[in-house]
DNA sequence: ACTTTGAGCAACCGATCAGTTGCACGTATA
DNA sequence: TATACGTGCAACTGATCGGTTGCTCAAAGT
């Protein structure tokens, strides 16, 4: 199974779930009351979300709290980052270009 | 179609193809070159980048150069941020309930 | 002990996805 | 004008997805 991040914040549901939890840590029941789905339906939401360690389990009693795993949600931010590095240099690059054209006008 | 940015990077070849291009402007053969696919699965996938407006194209002759369309991408760092802002909340909250504790040993 | 409650797991279903093959169409090039 | 090239589009296929229903199991409440 291919699961990454990113496959895991595709979904919508699983977007909210991730919101949801990233205030306070709630069970699976507590979760699919803000949805309008089956608690199982959720559950494979959460699933999914542990699979690729977005979200940590503390079980308590019968219950089990779900929170978010802060530090995974980092490896968005280094995409981004790297994303804005390429853009960022192929700014320069361009920059370079102009004042090489400036150059060789004169 | 309920095509969003979030299943538009879900794909990793859809995030090579945003990466290559990030640089420099690349026709569809171009981008295929360095992928094991078939152009067509690349022509797909820069349709799919384009209804969410990621990607914008410039047609030169017969030839169509596709470009990424950065300003989209910051959609990603606006939910990024969103979810930062609750994530901070609740660590002021229990920094909060912290400080409660702390006055009510007292 | 019996019943209720919270939860995970498995099997199924329709929808969507990523990829392929085949085709059509416009633009260069000979 | 005939041919090669670059591209998009449509139809098909196997795989995966999101959701439902039905089951089991363990912990709480009576």
């Amino acid at each position: 199974m291919r699961r990454d991040i990113f496959q895991a914040i595709a979904d919508p549901t699983r977007r909210a779930i991730i919101t949801l939890i990233a205030l306070q840590a709630m069970t699976p029941n507590a979760i699919a009351d803000n949805f309008n789905t089956t608690r199982q339906a959720i559950s494979k939401h959460l699933r999914i979300l542990t699979e690729c360690e977005l979200v940590k389990q503390e079980q308590q009693g019968r219950e089990i709290y779900y929170s978010l795993e802060i530090e995974k949600m980092k490896e968005i931010d280094i995409w981004m980052n790297q994303l804005r590095k390429i853009w960022e240099a192929r700014f320069n690059q361009l920059g370079h270009v102009l004042s090489t054209m400036k150059k060789t006008k004169k």
